[in-house]
DNA sequence: CATACTGGTGAACACTGTTAAGTAAAAGGC
DNA sequence: GCCTTTTACTTAACAGTGTTCACCAGTATG
């Protein structure tokens, strides 16, 4: 039966258009410009047939959230750099270029409500960027130039938090003291503490 | 005239029955529990009587947010420790504690909208709390325990950044992966980092 | 005493997310 | 080909949201 294959890609189409709708409309607008109504408007529907698709606005959110992260790990398994530290310093870049870059994503990636991520959701996008600082974090502790003082995951977390308390801040306007132009000596600064703080030798190199 | 300074006291005691009300509410509830409508209930007026104190809902959260940074300042100035990095550990873990005791407060710190501090507004209460890490590392800087090769305020902000990473990731739910017993131990790690990070020496003691 | 100002309100506007009930069309069974 | 069931979709409505405007009573001032 054609009949079902062609009715099921349809409906695929449909969640597509309502996924691509909702990023426009937060990407060019704000993310408190994406209604159910204006989706709707975008793609030439009755805001009913979006619950056909997604259970509530915040499941279009969640995708989207997962899109980001899509979009996140692909720009840091692209860096290729053989030494992990330094492979880390770029990936620390990367992450704070891209919240940068798209404030959007980047905040519902992490203010949305519920992202407890209690089960092991190992495929997850976000699981998927994290997993590129593990990767760092072990290669460097076997090659001994990172700390095996703090067993893992807890240390892949600590750098995880010290980048994203950096992009946080820029985003919350919090960077305000400084002036614009100082912002990515901050970052570089940021960088360059957090790796020190997980060398073994303490990093006096 | 009498009359003037009771009116004018009047005034200010409906601001802060709003205030009172609006607190109440998004601590016992949830910050989208905060409605016009709901604060005008418990304190017995009409919605609209609000806007006369209030300019919008904004300025009651920004109001909010003011506090609760009074709140973390009042916290992390009771610390009296004469060593400078000592001081900052015991602030880092103080600072930890208020964010996850009050995450309402904390969320609308950090979450609101157009925080931009762009202006010197030294007598802000975030102003305040920053004061205290930026004490700590001029006197660690002075004393010789605390880098100078990242010039003031940078280094400041990297230590306000690594902590407020991990708060963030925590309130947001992004602390998952790691069994709820290991927080405390991931909130150590990352203390310890940070100070490993600033240290001139590297922190090899 | 008339005027102007103050504090407060009810009704309304233009939205929001979401649900229940209903409809037109296509698919499946005979 | 007809009948029934399922699918896709919509209209109307509910219960809220922030905010504004026109209005009104009471007080202070000329």
């Amino acid at each position: 039966m054609g009949t079902a294959e062609r009715r099921a890609r349809a409906k695929e189409n449909l969640r597509r258009a309502i996924l691509d709708a909702a990023r426009e409309l937060f990407v060019t607008e704000d993310f408190k410009a994406v209604s159910m109504r204006r989706i709707a408007e975008k793609i030439e529907y009755s805001p009913t047939t979006i619950y056909l698709h997604f259970k509530d606005k915040e499941a279009i959110l969640r995708s989207l959230s997962e899109e980001g992260f899509a979009l996140l790990s692909a720009r840091l398994e692209k860096i290729d750099t053989p030494d992990p530290l330094a492979r880390l310093r770029e990936g620390g870049h990367a992450y704070l270029r891209f919240a940068l870059a798209q404030p959007q994503y980047y905040k519902i990636m992490f203010e949305l409500e519920d992202n407890r991520v209690d089960k092991e959701d190992e495929d997850s996008m976000a699981y998927r960027a994290f997993a590129f600082i593990r990767r760092c974090v072990t290669e460097g502790v076997a090659g001994g130039a990172v700390t095996d003082a703090v067993p893992e995951p807890l240390l892949s977390h600590v750098i995880w938090a010290s980048v994203h308390g950096a992009a946080s801040l820029a985003l919350a306007g919090r960077l305000g003291m400084l002036p614009p132009e100082a912002h990515d000596s901050f970052f570089d600064a940021l960088v360059e503490a957090t790796l020190r703080g997980i060398r073994r030798d303490g990093g006096a190199g």
